[in-house]
DNA sequence: CAAAACTGCTTTTATTTCAAAAGCAGTTGC
DNA sequence: GCAACTGCTTTTGAAATAAAAGCAGTTTTG
């Protein structure tokens, strides 16, 4: 344990956690991009590059917020895991995204999701943050997980409408 | 305008304007210490340096952020006030809180405001926005503010309280 | 009315972080 | 057997950060 903090304010503390460029990219991309393998969140929208990854990867997994397991399929292949706290961001990342949507110039194909987090709520949280304890921690589940793929068929929806726009025109 | 946007996703470009160890802290401290200053922003709990924080203010009034105004009282005082924008942040501010309170390893007296903010939840929050937006923006308030000084007033007895146990221990 | 304290910064220097690119020792699938 | 893929590491240069001192002007104080 390091503890070399600025100070033991709640939200300085968690600036120092996951308070960089990066990290909630990461974790975004878990959440809601399902990636679990380093190769996978590689290839995000914005172009992290591999050394970078690496490093939050493993600072990460050092905090607590991620967990690194062996992938049983491909001796070379890790995967990594979200643990209660990541998941617990759910809330803080639904907020996020309403807010960037609101008051930034956002593209409409990446804040489809936002705005489906937005009006669903807590609730709709809720059973997302269920379902990520399902795949994540193994905890059971009533149903199927359907959020993410719900979100993702949205996302997929609107680039071919709008794949379709630009053709017409 | 600059346009260089690594991409359209909301949470992306919400972390561009304020993802680094320190812009939330200024904004934390003209959200729940009424600073304005600053000389007054200057002395943090974490110590921000005075260039860091020159920068952060210059680039935090150009995002749109914070806005910028001569304090009439003093020829080379500048006031600094939240927007609408980072009004709308206080919600964030208190998860945030929360999710550290909870997961870190938070100091007493820090995040006795946080422990406020979570159970008062979005009614005391809306009320404090309402505060603000009345001290930074110069909107109408029903009654005078109150919540930034209860939260002071908490913080405080906490300190009195550990000081006095400190004394007898 | 002069000295002291205070104003919002800027400058300088040294350290740390970040970005881009290439590379690497394996593993796997065909 | 070989190409593609695995999770990274290394290297190099650019950029961000931290610590300290300084500054021109303003206001307060004795």
């Amino acid at each position: 344990m390091k503890d070399d903090h600025r100070s033991g304010c709640p939200i300085n503390l968690s600036l120092e956690v996951f308070g960089d460029k990066w990290s909630l990219l990461i974790i975004r991309d878990m959440i809601f991009g399902g990636k679990r393998h380093f190769r996978e969140l590689l290839r995000s929208q914005e172009g992290i590059s591999s050394n970078i990854l690496a490093d939050r990867l493993k600072m990460l997994v050092e905090e607590g917020m991620l967990t690194k397991t062996d992938d049983p399929t491909h001796k070379q292949k890790a995967i990594y895991s979200l643990t209660e706290m990541t998941i617990a961001l759910v809330p803080i990342m639904a907020h996020l995204g309403a807010w960037g949507r609101r008051y930034l110039r956002v593209s409409e194909e990446l804040s489809i999701r936002a705005e489906l987090m937005e009006t669903g709520g807590p609730d709709l949280w809720n059973r997302f943050m269920d379902e990520l304890r399902y795949e994540h921690l193994g905890l059971p589940l009533d149903g199927p997980p359907r959020v993410r793929a719900t979100l993702q068929a949205a996302y997929e929806d609107v680039v071919a409408r709008k794949t379709q726009e630009n053709a017409i025109a």
